[in-house]
DNA sequence: ATCAGTGTGTCGGGCAGCCGACACAGAACG
DNA sequence: CGTTCTGTGTCGGCTGCCCGACACACTGAT
């Protein structure tokens, strides 16, 4: 019940495999806006999240922030990228009360050199938030607010969204301010946004919570970079992918 | 002298370990502006850089195009991403002559499954890019042209300049144009936002190469985030054009 | 020399979206 | 029950930069 065996891909190694950890890690809990870390330029620790879900994060030097992505449960994070010995740029803040394994760098690499499934775990991770993150670039360079903040949406509805029928709820208390450091804007902007897309009816909002009607229009929006296209009415919905 | 033991990290993990490669992976050649590879919804492949530049890049709906970084000699490259069961969605072009190794997926990911330290060093590559494309996205998100243009010719600078004392020499034969696609911006924006870092003595253009005179203020643009900081001390007499 | 192809400079118009400001709603707290 | 805080809605002004257009420089073919 110590959590470490609720983590999938941690149990399917089998017993004893992580027992190491439990010894040598440290468990830690976070309640909602506490920092997990910080950058450092020396970071020596990796972690896990056994439960909660944290948020990445960079801030400027004139104090803006952009969210770099989020932990899902099971997941390592804090500078996997580090590991080599780079720096750790981007701080981790619990989003939602968090259970945290605090692993020692130099222990979770001596452990993966002797379990190459782990290894292959690991990189198949990397891999996910690496494509995500390329993904993002992509949604940046092109794209203008409308189209980011559709695609935004649409990742999160993918991730934490409860679908119920058609409509999908997004229900993680994201205030629109948050949404905004994710695409790489401002709240008024997003709000703009998000009041157009519910006058288009592709939306619903209520209160903190999002609820998304029509996915379908949404992702054209996402992928049209330029998505000024005055959607009159009677659309005309096409090609699904 | 069939050029994989000219790649570091596969050396040194001494003979043989890499052996299977060269009997089951195939050795290619390309020359600058070839295809290497484009997306794919089900890749089979990854591949390894011998020797050359390849440029990793994503197109949009309506053509434009993002650079996403490029790959250096002996590194993997290929949708590692991909290594679970993802599509792959961007390109890869080779800007110089380049030989390049395509290895079977499955066959790349049994022998990784089968010696740790190669494993671990794909993993420390992978966080290396990792960290490459979130410094990326930060400085799309902050930053103006200027700022964004400053950060790229830095990372440039460090992958594959010379250095010559103070100056340190760019010259790898990369357009406006393409630069533009580093930074998200369009091929006349960069060309002025060049011609005004000229103008601050920040750095020299001869022809294709660029010289960066002033890297510390180049540092400094960076980082500020809105980059107008009228740097027009000194220059006693101006007016000029 | 001539022409095509590619990259570099420049200019003006137009607009998306940033910024600052303000009003209002709900939640947490004393 | 106010008070404070945080988040939502809106507005107008200002501007960075995207876009389209055009001229020039350089290089390599014919």
């Amino acid at each position: 019940m110590e959590g470490l065996e609720s983590i999938a891909w941690l149990a399917a190694l089998g017993a004893g495999e992580w027992e190491v950890l439990r010894t040598r890690a440290t468990r830690l809990s976070y309640s909602a806006g506490e920092t997990v870390f910080a950058p450092t330029p020396d970071p020596h620790s990796i972690y896990i999240l056994e439960q909660g879900r944290i948020r990445i994060l960079r801030i400027s030097s004139t104090g803006d922030e952009v969210t770099l992505g989020y932990v899902a449960e099971g997941e390592v994070f804090g500078e996997l990228p580090g590991f080599g010995d780079h720096p750790r740029e981007s701080f981790a803040v619990a989003r939602a009360p968090s259970t945290v394994w605090r692993v020692p760098l130099t222990l979770f690499r001596e452990w993966i050199s002797s379990r190459p499934p782990i290894a292959l775990e690991i990189t198949r991770q990397m891999g996910d938030r690496m494509k995500r993150v390329e993904s993002r670039v992509e949604n940046l360079v092109f794209g203008d607010v409308r189209s980011r903040l559709a695609k935004v949406l649409l990742e999160l509805a993918e991730d934490f969204g409860r679908t119920n029928g058609d409509t999908c709820i997004i229900d993680i208390g994201i205030s629109q301010g948050e949404l905004a450091t994710l695409i790489g804007s401002t709240r008024q902007s997003v709000n703009a946004a998000m009041g157009a897309l519910k006058d288009d009816g592709i939306l619903r909002l209520s209160g903190r919570r999002t609820e998304l009607l029509d996915q379908e229009r949404l992702r054209t929006i996402a992928r049209s970079n330029r998505g000024q296209e005055r959607e009159k009415s009677g659309a005309s919905d096409e090609s699904g992918d």
